[in-house]
DNA sequence: TAGATAATTGAACGATTGCTCAACTATTTT
DNA sequence: AAAATAGTTGAGCAATCGTTCAATTATCTA
């Protein structure tokens, strides 16, 4: 297993790679933060993140809320669960979602601001 | 062109769905949020803004940094500079790109705090 | 315990994404 | 003007994504 240069470039500026280099995001770092990052960049997912910001709900409210089938929120809702970006319990046959860390609504906000400029 | 109720839910806590309802992102700001993450959302596309809030940097030297053809990351550059996300000048047969403003690495910054909890 | 409702799951599907490749434009150098 | 290099572009392809559908699990109620 060779690693060949895969760079095709004749006139780099080498002194800059050079430095910019060791500060570079390494490979798993870079690709934990585009996970993260995905998570924020669907629609549903986000309606679902802001809708659960204003208050605690159950799949039925959200899919209720964004005229969607359950399923469909369920599985938006395990994605954000899997990556601990929102909390749930159970309360008899329903299970209310809640934001997992105040990180989900800065993170909303941040986005948010960029666009109204 | 008939709009039916898609919600196929039986007991929804219509006061909590009442409430929340008005202040929903709308349909069209939701999916401007998640164009935006969109973009955060790749690997290959985080490493190039984190290089780029590093120095600026030409395509040559992205590629070779990233260790990838030139063509690939113009394409990434591209999705980049069309959402304003990096700005560029010419100098020569360079083209050398940065970043747009601090909202971009203010956005890297906050993944990374959430990442590193 | 049987029936009803809430939620989850996995397979399948079409749509979108990111890269490669080849062709092209733009700029510099000779 | 011709050759060389930097960068861009569009088509094509495999991989990923988001939804639907049908089946399943979990909980409550009669």
């Amino acid at each position: 297993m060779e690693r060949l240069p895969v760079c095709d470039c004749e006139s780099v500026h080498q002194d800059l790679v050079d430095a910019v280099k060791p500060q570079l995001l390494d490979g798993a770092e870079a690709i934990d933060l585009a996970s993260l990052y995905k998570l924020f960049g669907d629609g549903t997912r986000v309606r679902i993140m802001q809708a659960l910001r204003l208050h605690e709900l159950c799949v039925c409210d959200l899919a209720c809320l964004l005229g969607m089938t359950k399923s469909a929120i369920s599985h938006q809702l395990k994605a954000l669960r899997l990556s601990n970006l929102v909390k749930f319990r159970r309360e008899g046959q329903n299970v209310f979602y809640s934001l997992a860390d105040e990180h989900v609504e800065a993170i909303l906000d941040l986005g948010l601001d960029h666009l109204r400029e």
